[in-house]
DNA sequence: CTTGACATAGAACTAATGTTCCGGTATAAT
DNA sequence: ATTATACCGGAACATTAGTTCTATGTCAAG
């Protein structure tokens, strides 16, 4: 971000600076003489010149004849711009089969190109690296309450404990479905969440490959 | 998790949603005469009478003697769906009934203190107002994929078509609840979608309230 | 040196804003 | 009927806050 040079002096800065503090903590902006107080500005007149300094540089916002009628603009703003972030764009990185396994093109869905993403708060979720998001294809998982055309959040990651929902990458098959994964002595167990569907067996364990866990769930209704 | 019930008036709501309003616009907050003049009150006393209301509420902080020394407080300024930069923060506004209909305290959702909150982004959602949210309690929607403890984003409106999902209020049984609505002639079907409970029915409709249709269901995993 | 722009200070003034008091109305409980 | 309470309106009042005016000091340019 460049740092333009606005030809204040250190006051102004104070200023500026003090503005956004007490807003920031009282929910409203300070009065002339409160900010000659804490600038150490005797006369609201000095103050009030230097206000209009800060307002001709298009930092601060003023409403004449009303008291506290100043704002810090948005350029004024974002010099003390702390986080404009807090918010997470998990992108929704294709479809994931969820019934009869169907293709999926590309083994490694971080090399496909997002169709659109999911926008939550951070902090609604722990760690918010590591996730992606599909689009959820067919019925297989009903009885989990994921339901075609449902978009799940998903984790990367290796490790699952046993009977959680899974992406999971079938290297032979070349198809990538979303089950629930049991480890059984020397086989994979694939379990939909379908009464009339039946489990998947692979007998070598390395044909099967996580590719994340399910951690949220979001259905639009209509 | 109590929620609670908090008895405004009509203007002390219109003060609380104008304070919201002005400071989101200006940058500061209103005076106690602008509040009043928008609102329709003539006298400041009436103003200060009802900040004075608002405040023991907790929904607003008052700094006395300082010009346009008020705030909406954390639990005030939730009540509105928020958005900031983009982000949409909507209130969980408690509990709902997808069960056996359990009572619930307050037949206007509007007025009780969020809980929590949920967040998303703006634009994932149609409009940003007239939205809240409501955790459910209880499986009686579990054919339509919404369990116990899922979350249910809801618009805020009377009008539903046949067969939609809405929080309904039986106003004789003081309680509220979330299932499927139809109008059969002059009555008025409740339908879960749990093969193992039976429609409620209604033979006076005027009994039975629409609060909102859902538009959203979000589910944690884990 | 003189001038003018700039920055400052102090004080007086005007406008805005918050506070208080007093009376009135409506409603429910006693 | 009486009382208590909540709510409202008007007006006077006190304080806070924005504006304006005058005066001073600095400093670089002419």
């Amino acid at each position: 971000m460049e740092s333009r040079d606005y030809r204040l002096t250190d006051r102004q800065r104070r200023i500026l600076r003090f503005i956004w503090d007490f807003s920031d903590e009282r929910g409203y902006p300070p009065s002339i003489r409160e900010i000659g107080k804490a600038v150490g500005i005797s006369s609201t007149s000095v103050v009030n010149y230097n206000l209009e300094k800060l307002e001709r540089e298009d930092l601060i916002e003023r409403d004449r004849k009303q008291s506290r009628g100043l704002r810090l603009s948005e350029i004024g703003a974002s010099l003390f711009a702390t986080r404009s972030e807090g918010m997470l764009s998990i992108p929704i990185l294709g479809m994931i089969a969820a019934g009869e396994p169907i293709p999926v093109p590309a083994s490694d869905f971080g090399v496909m190109a997002p169709e659109d993403t999911v926008e939550l708060a951070e902090g609604i979720l722990g760690k918010t690296s590591d996730l992606f998001a599909l689009r959820v294809k067919g019925d297989s998982m009903i009885d989990a309450l994921i339901n075609d055309g449902d978009v799940v959040v998903m984790r990367h990651t290796q490790s699952i404990e046993n009977g959680e929902m899974a992406a999971v990458w079938l290297r032979d098959k070349e198809e990538t479905t979303l089950k629930r994964v049991y480890w059984e002595n020397d086989r994979v167990r694939l379990q939909p969440d379908n009464p009339t569907m039946g489990p998947i067996f692979v007998d070598d364990p390395s044909q099967v490959e996580v590719q994340g866990k399910v951690v949220m769930v979001i259905r639009h209704v209509q």
